[in-house]
DNA sequence: GAATTCAGGTGGTATAGACATATAGATATC
DNA sequence: GATATCTATATGTCTATACCACCTGAATTC
């Protein structure tokens, strides 16, 4: 059951993502919002609170509430699912399920999610294929709540986050690790590699807003076939 | 007139800044601060909620809120010299030099630095040590007199950055490519691991000013020391 | 015509209570 | 002793209402 605030939520942000709102527009009052949904004002200005401090909405004492003009942040280090990382750059990703299953998890991962380690996960591992060729294999452990109908994701299909973010949750940020490791007889058989190649390592912890991790996750990649690539700016003068 | 929830904000911030919560602890919850300051719960979840979206504070469901253990970095995409992040996380860098040759280069290199394949360049392999074990092989390339008065820098130094700089060229940006690979017998052999055991990889092209090219760089390290370490952000809305 | 007043709409703050869901520990059951 | 259930307490969601400060534009006054 997903909160009336993240319908409120996914609305307004379709109505931007469909043009029917375009930043400069003033979005209708929390009033007539209230009468719109058939809900108390405190719910309508919980979701609009969330769009306000996400940077998508701006209020105006007085006067309304806005679509926000600036797109904030020239996006240097851009946070984007593989999937959407492979087609950025031409080629086409797919992905292959391996295995999905509900169980529990260590004391690391539970307290990376920040949920007791009692509470069950969701453990996708998926193998990620671009153009057709082996690339990586994926484990990601989402946390069960009532906020993310794990139920209604499809693991097969390319982009999680997609999914996610339609459902009405903001992914915000992920924070990444990258390191090497030497290809396991599993893993080296899923990736067609020879066992202990190199393999570049990612661990990504996803955070939605209010900096609530939703997805802990472990890709084992080939190196021939990902790099990560960035930018690294000087700081000020000295 | 203040408005009550600043005020219970400004509150917890000051104990936090007097040292009486430190990070980790467990905050009162919610009903206690509606008897200690006599307000409605909506208004002590009104200042909670702009705590946490600071990342100041962490709510967790049937536990409590606390605060926040992790200082997010305002350095997001910071270009330092190894040395200099080796520093930052308090430990102590060092460097041998392996060998310092005047030669020419191939293709790649010569087009990435743009310059004339026939045209030498400075070739630098230095043994990188922290704490005094082996962490990576760092080979760079600077280009013959561009400026550079290569015969002045100590290659033995730690921060070759800081050289460069106090010669009064100014480090812009680089960009960076990070991937894995197989240790050879001669890398082994200096960072002291197994022959084929995994390494991250990072190659790296330095630009100053008018991104003019002045090093491009290969490192080599040992996994288990070195790690590479980002935070990612979602592009706004679409 | 220019200044003032006023009414209606907007977001801002705050209340008091209700029910839902998650956690942890005590208690009862097997 | 292990397991299940209950209970107290935590945060999460939501309602219905009230009054405030602010902005705008229309009506009123000068």
């Amino acid at each position: 059951m997903i909160p009336i605030y993240l319908e409120i939520r996914s609305y307004m942000i379709k109505q931007i993502e469909k043009g029917r709102l375009v930043p400069g527009d003033k979005i209708p009052s929390e009033r007539e919002l209230v009468d719109l949904f058939k809900v108390s004002r405190m719910t309508v200005r919980h979701a609009i609170d969330q769009l306000v401090n996400d940077g998508i909405l701006v209020r105006m004492v007085g006067k309304g509430t806005y679509v926000s003009s600036e797109r904030l942040s020239t996006a240097l280090n851009v946070l984007n699912s593989f999937s959407e990382d492979i087609i950025a750059s031409g080629h086409s990703p797919s992905a292959k399920l391996i295995s999905v299953e509900k169980t529990q998890t260590g004391n690391t991962i539970s307290s990376l999610l920040r949920i007791d380690k009692s509470r069950e996960v969701i453990k996708v591992e998926r193998l990620r294929l671009v153009d057709g060729l082996e690339m990586a294999i994926t484990t990601s452990f989402f946390p069960v709540s009532r906020a993310l109908p794990l139920d209604e994701l499809d693991f097969t299909a390319t982009s999680i986050y997609r999914q996610i973010e339609s459902l009405g949750l903001r992914i915000e940020k992920a924070s990444e690790t990258v390191t090497a490791e030497a290809a396991d007889k599993r893993s080296a058989g899923f990736l067609r590699v020879k066992e202990n190649s190199p393999l570049l390592k990612i661990i990504r912890l996803t955070f939605i807003s209010n900096n609530v991790p939703i997805e802990y996750m472990e890709g084992l990649f080939r190196p021939d076939r990902y790099v990560i690539s960035q930018e690294l700016y000087r700081q000020g003068v000295r």
